[in-house]
DNA sequence: GCTCCGAATAAGACGCGTCTAATTGTGAGA
DNA sequence: TCTCACAATTAGACGCGTCTTATTCGGAGC
């Protein structure tokens, strides 16, 4: 067994490379986001080839982690929905820990978290567990799954409504933003835009234009894909 | 460009990949430690077969980080052992934040920084750096060279002596515990023989008995394996 | 000078993860 | 129904890092 060198639970090889946990968490989150998941968006997200992909799914095929990539999009396995939800567990507590003990910003620390997940070892995870006193959200917002083998969580991956469609007028808390682009969220945290803050909406132009929004005192516009990835809830 | 993507200095993405970090790192402290670094021993520390590591050599001379691997051993051209150094800072600073940050023990956190130093960002080693106070010492003991670019410091790989030929009757000051056993070290944790502790060498049995020396009020026998690990510096 | 042993390397193979180029579906629209 | 466009896969290749087996190289001892 040698402890340590067992870097992943070991009950199952194949999920253990650095790859594939990116595979599987990326499959996770989009599967909450739309009816089916789709290759090319596996792709996009991953920046990666389509085929490359494709190639990938195979391998997770022939390791059972994957029931029927048919019509349906690629679906996982209940096994595999574990694992994903552990490498999802491991992000969020990376990037927590991160923010937390290392002093990096909100907005920096999600492609370190990205490169991290799949290395760090469980007893690791579990010490920053310890440290942070068992965080139930990561810096972005996101709620962190609790370990597979614990009591049932109230986790959940919905997300409250997003900035887009709130009415002129209405106040705003920011519970959530989206961290998979990481250029659009420094342009957020430099302009104050980040989970906790209260903001009112105070104009919206026409045509696809921007959203006028007040936040610190200051008016700044937001276009459609940036209030797309800001979350919250209207008056809270 | 990409800051971010860019994981390592990108002078050379030769070095970047995290097998070669391993062997850097391993190359250049054996590099103190004997009259020349042999493949075998490159092998044994790294616990792969010699072919391996003949392998990587022939890499790494094509990358031009080696100079003339001939009768006198492997030697690191100047330009590596400035990334060999840079992947020692690497794995010392993690070492330490994750015994002051994450609250992991001393003598579990090597395998953990071995298979970290290769993916962590330049910007998250010189966050940690500063959340720690630009640390001179690891938990073991061990120095933590600086960076490349900065001023010159007083950085030597030069090892104390040992506890091994320390006279009976005299007081030792630990202060570096060689961190490559990690077993070893778990042992000797569990005795309370660490970095800054003060002991006395009480006797020594004859044709490579143990040395009995006095820990915390405790009598306790090391053999010759353990005591040539222990590193100090005697009535200190 | 020969022989034997251990260290080092060559040869050949494999798995992973990626790519490009070409092919095969699979719709929607004319 | 045909066609066009797009999504997905196959085919073929490459680089990395590892392995085992076989060979070569260099001394030490007889």
């Amino acid at each position: 067994m040698t402890p340590g060198l067992t870097r992943r639970d070991a009950c199952c090889a194949a999920a253990a490379s650095t790859a594939m946990g990116k595979y599987l968490r990326v499959i996770y989150l989009l599967s909450f986001q739309g009816p089916c998941v789709t290759t090319s968006e596996v792709a996009a997200r991953l920046g990666v080839a389509a085929p490359s992909v494709s190639a990938m799914l195979r391998r997770m095929d022939a390791a059972g982690l994957i029931t029927a990539a048919g019509p349906a999009g690629i679906v996982l396995s209940e096994h595999a929905e574990r694992h994903a939800r552990d490498v999802v567990r491991r992000h969020r507590l990376i990037e927590t820990f991160l923010v937390q003990s290392a002093g990096m910003s909100w907005d920096e620390v999600h492609e370190e978290a990205e490169a991290l997940q799949d290395v760090v070892s469980d007893r690791l995870i579990d010490r920053i567990d310890t440290a942070l006193g068992h965080p139930h959200r990561d810096p972005h917002g996101d709620p962190i799954p609790q370990p597979a083998d614990g009591p049932a969580d109230g986790y959940t991956e919905d997300w409250s409504p997003s900035l887009t469609g709130v009415p002129v007028g209405q106040s705003f808390r920011v519970d959530r933003i989206s961290d998979e682009d990481s250029t659009a969220l420094q342009y957020l945290a430099g302009l104050g835009v980040r989970p906790g803050v209260m903001l009112q909406v105070v104009d919206r132009e026409p045509f696809g234009g921007p959203l006028w929004v007040e936040v610190d005192g200051q008016r700044r516009a937001l276009g459609t894909p940036l209030t797309q990835l800001v979350h919250g809830v209207v008056n809270a």
